[in-house]
DNA sequence: TTGTACTCGTTAAAACATTGACAATAATCA
DNA sequence: TGATTATTGTCAATGTTTTAACGAGTACAA
């Protein structure tokens, strides 16, 4: 460790974990990363390379063991870390990803669920009841939660942004359609921006017609 | 155009998009790439050179007229293409893409969902029924959609990607945490994997309290 | 036990992306 | 009108990521 890796490589992490997985559960043992590569698409000249920037975790002439490289990249993603995590904006896509994420399997605990709107106060999502947004400092107080899902309107996501950052929030995993610009410049932010990802896909839709 | 163009700067398309859609609407008619950068967080340089592979929108001296701009980004995308498209799964996360997304400001139309489920059959989301899987078939016959969402499980996320291939679907919009691996390789797959993105932003986490 | 086939980790090369520099040109102001 | 300032488009340099090549070590079969 120490040396940083590149976002590049991070990126990839979480699907190698996901075929490892997938490998696992149909009782592989083994695999060399050229059939890696064969399944997931990369060349086996990069899965040597990404796996490698954590240290060695293969051996010549066998390959990789799966559940010990799935279980090394898990390590490395930190799925065990339940980080607290409180999610804004009850509406359809906030309850969506409520339930929808299996938070526990992926370094993260939600405990708490907000909205502006005082008629949501106490209808269950999931285990949890949502709870009117006046009550995000208090709760913040209390319990100390690093990350904060945004599933708002782009108008409250800066303000909003900012007062969780006050209260310790660390990370935002933010599904407004708008950029957030922390005050502080040590705050992770990962951007969700479906809207964009779905113009990236008309865009390819629209090249590949017009040859 | 013909020269084709590199993901990286198509993937920065529709930030550019939605930034120039705030400066229009507080009214601002020009402006430079040095400005832009300084809101963006990109560099002028390669703000020019985003643009320009596109063909010359600024003027020296000048700079870029926004509203000139914010169109011809948005002729690029395909913003007006109104793809005809379908939605398979409705489940929390499917209701909520179905009625969170801006569909026909981004280049599609959504004329279908549909769902396993028999008891959500004519059930309302937005302003179209549910429909039955079983119809899948029959409807792209008579009405031809070229994208599919799908917000289904992963076990069955393969199959019915091969499915609606056969009927003519162009591209997914790729919600099940899985990757497809399209029949014919002329299909289009933008994945959003969310449980990615998410576990990408726990290892940021994770990594930055670890120093 | 020996030889062959396989596969990793690593180094070097190639491809790709970003940034910096600057000539050319337009806008602006005296 | 002419001088000054601003800003583009583009080319070259730099930096980053991906791919290829290969020595060294392991597994496995004869």
């Amino acid at each position: 460790m120490g040396n940083t890796v590149s976002t590049s490589v991070i990126r990839r992490l979480p699907r190698y974990y996901r075929f490892l997985q997938e490998l696992m559960n149909n009782g592989i043992i083994r695999i060399s990363s050229r059939e890696l590569s064969e399944k997931m698409g990369f060349t086996a000249s990069q899965i040597r390379q990404d796996f490698n920037c954590f240290g060695g975790f293969g051996q010549q002439g066998y390959g990789y063991n799966v559940s010990e490289l799935h279980a090394e990249i898990g390590k490395i993603l930190g799925v065990d870390k339940g980080y607290k995590t409180i999610l804004i904006g009850a509406g359809n896509l906030g309850r969506a990803i409520a339930t929808h994420m299996n938070f526990d399997a992926r370094g993260c605990k939600l405990i708490g669920i907000f909205d502006v709107n005082p008629e949501l106060a106490n209808v269950e999502v999931g285990n949890l009841k949502i709870m009117h947004t006046d009550k995000i400092e208090s709760f913040c107080n209390e319990n100390s939660p690093v990350i904060a899902i945004l599933c708002i309107p782009k108008e409250s996501a800066q303000e909003i942004a900012d007062t969780l950052v006050k209260h310790g929030i660390k990370a935002f995993w933010n599904f407004s359609h708008c950029d957030l610009k922390p005050t502080f410049n040590d705050i992770i932010v990962e951007n969700a921006h479906l809207g964009d990802s779905l113009m990236t896909m008309v865009y390819n839709v629209n090249a590949s017609s017009d040859n």
